[in-house]
RNA sequence: GCGAGAGUGGCGAAACGGCAGACGCACCAGACUUAGGAUCUGGCGGGGGAAACUCCGUGCGGGUUCAACUCCCGCCUCUCGCACCA
């Protein structure tokens, strides 16, 4: 297609001004209403893909919007650079981490600044600087002071060939994801944070972030999974010990044929000895745990069990019951314990009936014929029965009276359990920051002292993607002395979790240069939350969480004021491609650069906003991308033609009034109606592809307008400047470029968003609708403000209105002022 | 299995309970042209009709209402998230 405006021209030579002008540095003024936009940083791979053009053109519409109306806006952006990708190409193309990651931020800032994105650089924030990871190591140090980062021996991922723990997501069907070796699970020493005592705050705050999406927050509660039931104790035969389990229906306490217990839980390294069955149990919880790994992906299978030959005692009974071991017990869930109640638990059922254990019904369901143990679990309610002093109470009332019981024996309370579990931040790798912890052989576990920060991540090790960490290597790092006894000491070698870094960064952008804290309080106070952050749905959970955490963690250290990191969440869909996501293996990715190149960059902003809402998926379309084209290069033809029309009265004109001329009146109405709707679309719910959809609207009513007429001249002028000013958040370069042409002078960005006129929106005639029973008989244009009865009138003597009230007799009829006559009849 | 969201023309999509399909793409016709894959004008849910007009139509089945894409009840399908969480 051949070039219907000269948008590279325009778009250079806007980009050139902003940057001249400093357009987009913040305006930071004293009592000045502020918003905070925010777009999630990116990771720099290299490349911008469509996702971020997507992601970045929503946030620069909004923040070039509430800039218009007023608002100083920061509107900042940055790096998420640590993270494995970075090591990868230091092992498989010998280039350092640090520089390939500078290469990329350079190309990808170029990228954005093609897309003319309104980001204040003076702002930047580089997770990978010492500048930035010094204040995480800062946050570790405080959270370590006050018990919320603590190390824990865990299990976890291990690759023998590559020697170093992997995250779940890159254990593929039990293998290595890179160098293709079993997993197998090994039980390590690790960081984590505690936000478990979060658990309960950051549950309990969701229905208040009214401004997030309802999906979102529902991920956020069932991550959480709050749980509400008792802990009971069940004591072991012949040894002190006690096994506590965790139950949402102690109801059926009286049910309990078996316990089960996870096969990695630590306990039964105490108890397995008791055992007569030690050999076989042992062998069996190995293989259990072998499996687990190399199925980690599959549909839960079969459940396996072993009986320990250790008996427990049943708390109030008294009886004596086996201690199974069950491969599906969670041991990280609850107490790793649960109590087997076979007739009202699907999963003991299946247990029991597998193994030939105990069925023993305690619930009656309240339709008796209702199918129940033997056959299958019965998980509805009922009556207790079988279940002595208890019986006959309906279950939901039993549950209080048995933990009371239970209570006063000493063997159980209520209990609330959380499925979440502490954040592990360790990480085997070189490309992270370094955890600020030193090692004595005296002293033990030592902190580094808050005046030796920044623990520089050394630049000279080497990446021979075999041995784990460099830095386990790397001898000048590592080797120490203790921080207290200046005795020879061992750094800590592990990182942290890159969600650690993105975890405040938002934190970071209002006061990015503090060289003596992370930020200010008072300046924190003024941005936060952040009013508007966008983002992919993909990190609704882990990102989100934990900064919600980290958030309230840190007021709780008194760093910052509000316990909520983000008033406003949108979550943009995807960008599809023939129907799937964009992606290199399937061949159906589009290239930014080529399309900013063919259309300009303008068009490439404006279709992604126009052709679906910003929520919701977005199907690529080469062809369709070409109608945001011509709609750009009709206005650019429509205004330049003008401009030069009306050479000599450039000067802003007065406003037009449209009065006398009906034709005139009603463009000038649907100059105004454009400014209410778009303004609404914007305000409601960030609605970006109707609002331009009115702008196209709008062009073709002026379309229809003669420059000519020196009479229609300035209305035309006024209707151009007004389309011009509404255009400017989704297509900034030519809509700058045109309002030039007019003979404005100011930058967009500084102009106020237009106000609609009521007065101007006055039609002579407006159509009303005139319905019979419901359906649509006629279209009548008539006086907006006529009353029911001239309405009426009116109606009666439209033929069609006649030929359907044929042999009808009017029952009644609803009239709605300014729309619509419903006449309602029946036959005579 | 549990949870959430979505089903509207050939396609992307619009529609405070009040004209279903705005706007755009594709398509068709016409204009301008040596040419048109550029641009401009018009048409464009389906059936019937020469037309005026009329009937049907928002996944399916009911309901509320003068009026339902929209609200309520029951299904079906798809997408996403979680998934042996006791």
């Amino acid at each position: 297609m051949s070039s219907l405006y000269p948008f590279e021209e325009i778009e250079t030579s806007v980009q050139e001004r902003w940057k001249r002008e400093n357009a987009f540095t913040l305006k930071d003024r004293p009592g000045q209403k502020t918003f905070y936009c925010l777009e999630m940083f990116p990771y720099p791979s290299g490349r911008i893909h469509m996702g971020h053009v997507r992601n970045y053109s929503i946030g620069d519409a909004l923040a070039r919007y509430k800039r218009m109306r007023g608002f100083d806006v920061l509107h900042p952006m940055g790096w998420d650079s640590f993270g494995l990708p970075a090591e990868n190409a230091a092992i498989q193309r010998g280039i350092h981490p640090a520089l390939w990651t500078e290469q990329n931020i350079a190309h990808m800032k170029e990228q954005l600044g093609r897309l003319g994105l309104s980001y204040d650089w003076s702002r930047e924030v580089t997770t990978c600087l010492p500048d930035y990871y010094r204040w995480n190591q800062w946050f570790f140090l405080k959270f370590y002071e006050k018990g919320l980062a603590y190390k824990k021996e865990g299990l976890l991922n291990w690759c023998d060939s590559c020697l170093t723990v992997l995250a779940n997501e890159q254990v593929e069907e039990g293998l290595c994801w890179r160098c293709k070796s079993p997993v197998t699970l090994r039980p390590m020493e690790q960081w984590y944070l505690r936000i478990t005592d979060y658990a309960r705050e950051l549950l309990d705050a969701l229905p208040d972030l009214q401004g997030w999406p309802e999906k979102v927050r529902v991920m956020q509660e069932n991550w959480i999974g709050k749980s509400e039931g008792a802990e009971i104790r069940f004591a072991v035969q012949g040894s002190p010990v006690e096994l506590p389990v965790f139950t949402t229906r102690p109801d059926t306490l009286f049910g309990v044929t078996f316990v089960t217990i996870a096969p990695e839980h630590p306990v039964l390294e105490h108890i397995l000895p008791l055992s007569r069955q030690k050999e076989e149990t042992a062998e069996f919880i190995r293989t259990v745990l072998h499996k687990r790994t190399s199925d980690r992906n599959a549909e839960p299978g079969e459940k396996e069990g072993i009986d320990t030959g250790i008996r427990v005692v049943h708390p109030l009974t008294g009886d004596t019951l086996p201690l199974w071991i069950g491969n599906f017990v969670v041991a990280s869930y609850g107490t790793g314990v649960v109590m087997g109640v076979p007739a009202h638990d699907e999963r003991d059922h299946e247990f029991a009936r597998k193994y030939g254990l105990p069925i023993k019904e305690v619930i009656a369901p309240l339709v008796a014929h209702e199918p129940h143990a033997p056959e299958m679990a019965y998980t509805g309610p009922g009556h207790l029965v079988h279940s002595g002093a208890f019986n006959g109470l309906s279950n939901e009332l039993a549950k209080g009276k048995i933990v009371s019981e239970l209570e006063t024996r000493g063997k159980g309370s209520r209990k609330v359990t959380f499925r979440l579990r502490d954040w592990g931040i360790s990480r085997q790798r070189y490309w992270g920051t370094p955890i600020p912890i030193v090692y004595c052989e005296s002293c033990g576990t030592v902190p580094v002292p808050e005046s030796e920060l920044p623990v520089i991540l050394p630049r000279d090790v080497a990446f021979t993607g075999k041995g784990g960490s460099p830095l386990r290597e790397s001898e000048s790092f590592y080797r120490t002395t203790c921080p207290n006894c200046q005795a020879p000491a061992r750094r800590e070698t592990d990182t942290m979790d890159t969600f650690f870094d993105s975890s405040w960064y938002f934190l970071r952008f209002t006061d990015p240069t503090n060289t003596s804290e992370p930020f200010s309080k008072i300046t924190a106070r003024r941005w936060i939350p952040v009013d508007q952050y966008i983002g992919g749905v993909e990190h609704a959970i882990l990102h989100l969480l934990y900064s919600r955490f980290f958030t309230r963690a840190l007021k709780d250290l008194g760093i910052i004021d509000t316990p909520e990191p983000f008033r406003a969440l949108l979550t943009q869909g995807m960008v599809l491609k023939d129907g799937s996501k964009m992606s290199k293996s399937k061949g159906n990715v589009v290239d930014p650069d080529q399309l900013i190149a063919r259309y300009g960059a303008d068009t490439v902003r404006l279709f992604t906003l126009f052709s679906a809402p910003p929520d919701k998926d977005l199907s690529w379309d080469d062809k369709a991308v070409e109608g945001a084209y011509r709609f750009l290069g009709r206005l650019h033809q429509r205004v330049t033609e003008m401009a030069g029309l009306s050479s000599g009265s450039l000067s802003p004109a007065p406003v037009a009034d449209g009065s006398g001329n009906p034709v005139r009146k009603s463009v000038l109405a649907k100059i105004h109606e454009t400014i209410r709707d778009v303004t609404f679309d914007l305000e409601s719910n960030n609605q970006m592809n109707t609002a331009i959809a009115r702008l196209m609207e709008l062009l073709n009513a002026l379309s229809a307008g003669n420059p000519q007429d020196p009479e229609e001249l300035s209305l035309l002028r006024e209707g151009y400047t007004t389309l011009l000013l509404l255009l400017s958040p989704f297509a900034p370069h030519l809509s700058q470029h045109l309002y030039g042409l007019l003979g404005h002078e100011g930058l967009l960005l500084d102009q106020p968003w237009p106000e609609a006129r009521e007065e101007a929106m006055v039609r002579d005639e407006i159509p009303f609708v005139i319905q019979i029973n419901g359906k649509l008989r006629a279209t009548l244009m008539l006086p907006p403000d006529i009353d029911r009865a001239d309405l009426l009138k009116n109606a009666l003597e439209d033929d069609r209105i006649q030929r359907n009230l044929v042999g009808m007799k009017l029952q009644k009829e609803i009239y709605v002022p300014g729309k619509l006559l419903n006449l309602v009849v029946v036959p005579q």
